[in-house]
DNA sequence: CGATCTTTTGAAAGCTTTCAATCCAAGTGG
DNA sequence: CCACTTGGATTGAAAGCTTTCAAAAGATCG
């Protein structure tokens, strides 16, 4: 269903980071994903920690009528998971076909007594994930629908460049619906607000699932995101 | 100003755990605050990791037109900050008078690479804080003014039940504001949704700062709250 | 090329916000 | 001891933004 969309992005992870966990630890494999599999479900045991290697990954938590909170997007080089046992407060599913390196955790508290200084890296992990978790608070608790497309948007910019890719041009491996469930709206208001930055000559959607960025200025005028660490 | 609050709440952290640091950790002090007074502010570096043990402290996080919004509050027992250096992403201010404890985070890391175990304490801490994040993410996302209230109550509600506190009255010692700036609501909302609750028979409100529960099956299911690790 | 799913667009409804005014509790000073 | 001041909380009414309900437009796939 989505494989098409990922399709259009065979350069992702073109700067992709070295391998966070070193695959030779024992119980350690990869494991290959269809769009839309469930990597694991809220309420169960964790078992492990992932480490996306392609596609990419959405988290999300569900209320008992069905309404859906996205809790963030991972991208190959991203981990998710925290390593800590316990039952798993969110879901994970791919968005896109993937491939994903699974860690057990019991392998993690191992790795955390004998290495400490891995313990200090899940640990800044962590602490990047709540920065991350901070922001959007922002855009779901305070700003309007525009601004909380734009601050997404600039989030993906950024991220092309911290990974050697085209800052202008974004790629949206998710649906509507996704970016909805992020951001806490509706896929209509979702569609609106693009059409709008489209309008206002701040973006250019050449299909659905490309984004041109053409006044970065502005995009992050509206954005208003908090300054990042110089 | 916030004093009386304060005050109304003396027999508060009866059940208080154990102390997260070892008080004789070279540079760990005690410091005294008053009300809305700043511990940290976001952008500067991070030097400590605090321990609430008296009062009542707010994390937030601030757009450049002054919008607010809080991430969480900490009462007594509760741990702010991740121990990974770096600049604050957050804003931390006191609620009422308040001591903390607070911990350099230089001495955060030696302890971690010198006792693994606290390494994991420190992670299984953020990992805690990250999933309250998640279930705040849900509210501020996808539950409307009624929903956010009722599921902030039925949290200070837990938090009373932990500390071994009657769980049917809960003392709120932040202002209408604090909640407001947390929910990503107005106070006029908050307070229209407080007194809705009393009208249905939910809540009394003997005076603004104290809630007595008096359906909770009621609230619950207003809350939806996700399932709680059993 | 039809079938299906996603995205976009339109119009009305709804919930929250905004702007204003009043109420209330606590502290101050006469 | 009480009028006055002050800041927070509550209530009212209108405005605004997002959602809801519906339908059309696009894109993908067999």
């Amino acid at each position: 269903m989505l494989a098409t969309v990922t399709s259009r992005r065979p350069e992702a992870a073109a700067a992709k980071p070295q391998a966070m966990i070193n695959p030779a630890t024992p119980g350690v494999i990869v494991r290959s994903f269809r769009p839309h599999d469930l990597v694991f479900a809220q309420g169960q045991p964790q078992t492990h920690v992932y480490e996306v290697l392609d596609g990419v990954v959405c988290t999300y938590r569900l209320m008992s009528d069905g309404r859906r909170q996205v809790s963030g997007f991972y991208f190959p080089g991203d981990l998710i998971g925290t390593g800590v046992p316990g039952n798993n407060f969110l879901s994970a599913e791919t968005i896109s076909v993937a491939r994903l390196r699974q860690i057990p955790i019991s392998a993690i508290s191992d790795l955390i007594r004998s290495r400490p200084d891995f313990g200090l890296r899940l640990l800044e992990h962590a602490s990047l994930e709540l920065e991350g978790q901070s922001d959007h608070m922002m855009s779901l608790g305070r700003r309007n629908a525009t601004e909380r497309i734009a601050s997404f948007l600039v989030s993906l910019s950024r991220r092309n460049t911290r990974h050697g890719e085209d800052a202008g041009k974004l790629t949206l491996p998710m649906t509507r619906s996704d970016i909805a469930d992020f951001l806490g709206l509706t896929i209509e208001t979702v569609s609106r607000t693009f059409t709008q930055l489209r309008q206002w000559g701040v973006i250019d959607l050449p299909h659905p699932q490309s984004i041109i960025i053409r006044d970065m200025d502005r995009l992050a005028v509206l954005a208003d995101q908090a300054l990042e660490a110089a």
